[in-house]
DNA sequence: AAAAAATGTATCTAAATTGTAACAATTACC
DNA sequence: GGTAATTGTTACAATTTAGATACATTTTTT
């Protein structure tokens, strides 16, 4: 399980992040302000942090210096404001950066390559009632198994991580196939569809014509 | 991959910036002096230009003018003496300049957030409630969505990366269907009656008459 | 080596997109 | 107002793309 600090003191905000990261299926703590954060941090292990830059009492400066001694990687939240004169400094041991106000969807992708940079892929990805066991290569749907061939798996992987993100035809065939595979053949669509039949993803994987596919989560809330 | 080309020609200095942006995992490319950065301009795209003031035959301000044709961000290098007078020239067209001698962790941290910026400002346009988010290929109006084909889309963007500008049809369908089409056909005004239908944009596009559209934002319009 | 499973290809069908042609409406200009 | 040029509209044809099916090829397992 992939454990991910929220270092935010607004609470739509704090909780607009909680819930998405939740529903990604990362087991998430809420700090509201920095000393809070730095308590928490002495006694848990945490694999990501999500820290704004602007809080109470100690600023996400300051705790910058204390996360630094413990290697865990972090993602600044800032107001466009304060970007320019304050970010030099922090830019050195951040892992990235979003500036408010953000796309969820954006904070999402971005916890993902932070993540899969330090070799931290979550080992079970969900969505709606199919978990997949990344460690495992099993697949259920409401608690049943599903057999998946590894292609399946694979490609299944690829849109589960990018969940509301349209991914190019090319850039699946780039990372499921290789950079040289030929666009103009139908096994990509061929795929998707045993994928859609056996987990029932008709709805839920969409096409974008011309475009590719995405895989569709309608309930998610961006701001 | 982000492509950097480096322009200076002083060779410590371009060897440090090459050596220092490599190693924080850009491509980069070095000129070193303005014709020879032409050159390359004229061969290959780029994400971002770091650019000496200062240079050999052409000086950066005339290749600046040939820059912003090509819509690239600029990181301009400057001697702290030649800064009051000549920097509000060039300031209209870089995304930001910084004063030798500089810190070379300060040059990385701006390249970080001009990068951040440029692409965030790719990342989503918008025109009054509809946004258009280029990654996804996605168009919402008023939060719902709006399906549009890559065609109109494309249309799309062009407007409203031209709002209150207007289009002539020659270069619409130079840009979007390639020089050769043909001028007299109504594909164009067929794709402008499906835009304004979907979104509602019966107002905002203009036609202006015999020569092309303009996509208008009544408010930004001052006289 | 044979059998089974996985993966890919060929081909057809269905659907969506894009473009064309004919005509109606509008605009600019006399 | 009348006229010619230009743009808008509609219906539909052509083209492109995705989905379905059967089957061939490759890989893995027995």
């Amino acid at each position: 399980m992939i454990r991910i600090l929220i270092v935010e003191d607004e609470k739509p905000i704090s909780d607009l992040i909680l819930w998405n990261l939740t529903k990604a299926g990362y087991c998430c703590t809420c700090a509201y302000d920095g000393l809070e954060a730095a308590d928490i941090l002495e006694d848990r292990r945490f694999d990501l942090i999500i820290l704004d830059v602007m809080l109470p009492h100690i600023s996400g400066y300051e705790l910058m210096e204390y996360i630094r001694s413990l290697e865990i990687p972090v993602i600044f939240l800032t107001a466009k404001s304060s970007l320019e004169d304050r970010m030099k400094g922090l830019t050195s041991g951040a892992e990235d950066y979003m500036v408010k106000p953000f796309e969820i969807v954006e904070l999402l992708a971005r916890v993902n390559i932070v993540l899969r940079r330090y070799r931290k892929a979550e080992r079970c990805l969900k969505f709606r009632d199919i978990a997949v066991d990344v460690e495992n290569q099993r697949v259920t749907r409401d608690g049943r198994e599903i057999v998946l061939t590894p292609k399946e798996l694979e490609l299944l992987e690829l849109l589960m991580r990018n969940r509301n993100i349209t991914l190019f035809r090319e850039r699946i065939y780039e990372e499921i196939w290789g950079a040289e595979y030929s666009v103009e053949s139908r096994t990509l669509d061929l795929h998707i569809q045993r994928l859609r039949r056996k987990l029932g993803l008709e709805e839920s994987i969409k096409t974008v014509f011309k475009v590719g596919y995405r895989m569709e989560d309608t309930d998610e809330v961006s701001v």
